[in-house]
DNA sequence: ATTATTTTCTCGACAGTCGAGAAATTAAGT
DNA sequence: ACTTAATTTCTCGACTGTCGAGAAAATAAT
């Protein structure tokens, strides 16, 4: 559905284009902005100068004069405008990071998952107790913070930030809205975790390739296994999506998976399908909750060594991996596919299944098989992610709102 | 990217907007194209005087006064305008149709298909040959061919008119941009044919929901299967994409495809594989190119009177169809799918397959079973498809390009 | 004829962008 | 010390666009 257009939208969207370009190459002079936003410079003059009334962005003290003319004075983003808190949900641990509107780090911490099972009420209780604390920790007031970012592994409802399926809770939905409207006025979203991974490392290829880029997957390798596929918009920036790629189904009737399905991906890929494969425990076997990777590095040790069983289980994770990502590449469109996570560090084992998975498929043998790289630091991705998201959603708030309150 | 916005593109999108509500209402009064945009009356006149003088719209005569008061005078688009040519290849011919800019079919003629394998320079000939002979039996000039909208089965490169790969020139690739450009200056389309049916759904559907309407796929069985998923965009009107379902992978190592690979969805579902499998012909025998359907009904009739080995091969095809539908609702997220084609005409013998195969997967254990409809006149769904896709493309282009020859 | 009603058109106000050039500010030259 | 050149920022008028209010137009009812 179309919708009107007025010349105040003009206003809004460049002004959002003046604070990304602000954020993507930090402090800049008013004749840089006008090159690199294409606006020209009486423009820049008056959207400056509205941001700067409402208090966004400030003059920075100029800094050593590098040429005749007349110094530039650089602009930048006001680091007090507004906070941002990023709660990253991982299988032991919950990250709590305060975050400036300029994107700089705070203050952060983490809390021990409780293991208990029983725990979807408790753990909403402990998300709010970690808010509440960091929130303490700092001398900010409530009302600054403009957004909860919070991520986890699992599907997550596109349109609300509700966690609809996790490997931790199961079917047992989280609804972070309805949880935190009580203590906390900021809006909150929710994305999968390798969704992140695939927007930061989108965003990354976008500044190298720039309009070449097209497409990129990114595949999540642990206890569960993850995917994010990030794809450039016709007109507006990215498309990213995180589909439920280890839920998928591998093989009809196929091994029990810990979602209670036969057959997923997960049920030959995750870290204790391979342990269940490398034990020769049946694949009927309700499987482990939590692996220890300790327990996983043994067996990728004996699978090194040139053991059958060990090397079979990895290769069969591979085999699963390779045709799900064919599915995946027949869906969308072929593409470079960039692994990450705990289990990256098996991929030398891992490798020659994924490649045999994928090169049964039509897709790949007439296009050809698509790049694959092994990208560590995923935690990093996932954070980067997480600000590449929650900033650009806050210029986009802070615009809308901010004329009214402004001046 | 994010990219800049200026007054002039205002004007653009609200003339695009006046042009689309015109179209999807028909002729339509000043004080009703003001309530369906929600632009003032005074922006209206404006918009409608440029289109007037630009020789996009018209005023038609007033009909009869309803009421008192002013009479309205009706705007409604200038059919001669501009024209579009659909070209909607199918298995045994092709279908040309001449059509104004209001929608309206002039003319339209069917050409057998030369069956003749060797032949992609001939078929490419064959279109030439077609596309003037439509424009020869018209009275109108060839720069007022605006567009030329072509639709087949198989796989389309999203970014230019080529065919990637298709049932019946495989891999040999079709450039229509470059085969066409030497007669026409028209702008070429190319779109798979099952995307068309579920843009045009899609559509319908939206028409009836409005904003609830959030995403459908179309499934079409026949000699080859195909799948067009349509989603409501974040801004952008709808997100449509044609994946390559048919030949997406159902089993590895499964049964031989007429595309060369083991164990597509098509070497189960497509006709061709269940006569195969009716049949009990090995399933790596290499398949037949063309089966005569009333083959395939005398197998059905079997199927219905209850012998064993023709319901299993609807059976199996089912399944192999829900399970890959499982996958793509695995990668997409729940929604309604529509089957069209002409096996549809067999959907009593797949159903139970095809739900089975769906229900294999978590997905659907943990949401329910999708809706399924069968949707007759697949052909003029198509074509609607097209005219939905074609005409609003025109709109685009004729605002664009018309604002600078326009007076 | 006059009045009520409805639609279309027009005018002035306001918001936004742009190009050109003025104002500001520094380095280099004489 | 003064002038000139260079560079950046700011300002002004022109242009385009949307909007609200009300004038103008055209018909039915009184």
């Amino acid at each position: 559905m179309l919708t009107k257009s007025s010349t105040e939208l003009v206003r809004q969207r460049n002004s959002v284009l003046v604070l990304s370009v602000l954020r993507r190459h930090g402090a800049l002079a008013h004749t840089e902005i006008a090159d690199s936003t294409g606006l020209s410079s009486a423009t820049i003059s008056a959207i400056t100068a509205d941001l700067e009334r409402a208090q966004i962005i400030e003059k920075s003290e100029q800094q050593a004069a590098s040429g005749r003319g007349r110094p530039r004075v650089l602009l930048r983003q006001r680091r007090d405008c507004g906070y941002l808190i990023v709660v990253i949900i991982s299988s032991d641990a919950v990250q709590y990071s305060l975050v400036d509107y300029a994107g700089k780090l705070i203050d952060r911490f983490s809390e021990e998952r409780s293991h208990d099972p029983a725990g979807a009420a408790r753990f909403i209780a402990g998300v709010r107790a970690g808010l509440s604390r960091i929130l303490d920790r700092s001398r900010i007031t409530q009302e600054k913070v403009l957004l909860i970012s919070i991520s986890s592994k699992g599907l997550v409802n596109s349109t609300e930030p509700v966690l609809v399926w996790s490997p931790i809770f199961g079917s047992e939905q989280i609804d972070f809205e309805s949880a935190l409207r009580p203590d906390w006025q900021a809006k909150v979203i929710l994305d999968n975790e390798t969704l992140l991974v695939a927007a930061a490392l989108g965003a990354r290829e976008e500044i190298v390739k720039g309009a070449d880029f097209r497409s990129l997957a990114a595949l999540s390798l642990g206890h569960s296994v993850g995917l994010g596929i990030v794809r450039r918009g016709n007109q507006t920036g990215q498309e990213i999506s995180a589909p439920n790629f280890g839920h998928m189904l591998h093989m009809a009737g196929g091994g029990l998976c810990r979602c209670g399905t036969r057959g997923c991906i997960e049920a030959y890929a995750g870290f204790y399908a391979i342990l269940r494969s490398a034990f020769e425990v049946p694949l009927d076997t309700i499987p482990a909750k939590f692996v220890p990777v300790a327990e996983l590095d043994k067996i990728a040790a004996k699978a090194r060594q040139g053991h059958r069983i060990p090397a079979f289980a990895f290769r069969q994770a591979g085999l699963a991996l390779g045709n799900g990502l064919s599915r995946m590449l027949s869906l969308t469109e072929r593409m470079p596919i960039a692994i990450t996570g705990p289990g990256t560090r098996y991929y030398d084992l891992l490798r020659q299944g994924i490649e045999e998975g994928l090169s049964q498929s039509h897709i790949v043998r007439m296009e050809g098989m698509p790049e694959i790289r092994v990208v560590a630091d995923e935690q990093i991705l996932v954070f980067e992610g997480h600000l590449n998201r929650a900033l650009s959603v806050i210029d986009q708030d802070i615009v809308i709102s901010g004329g009214q309150s402004g001046d």
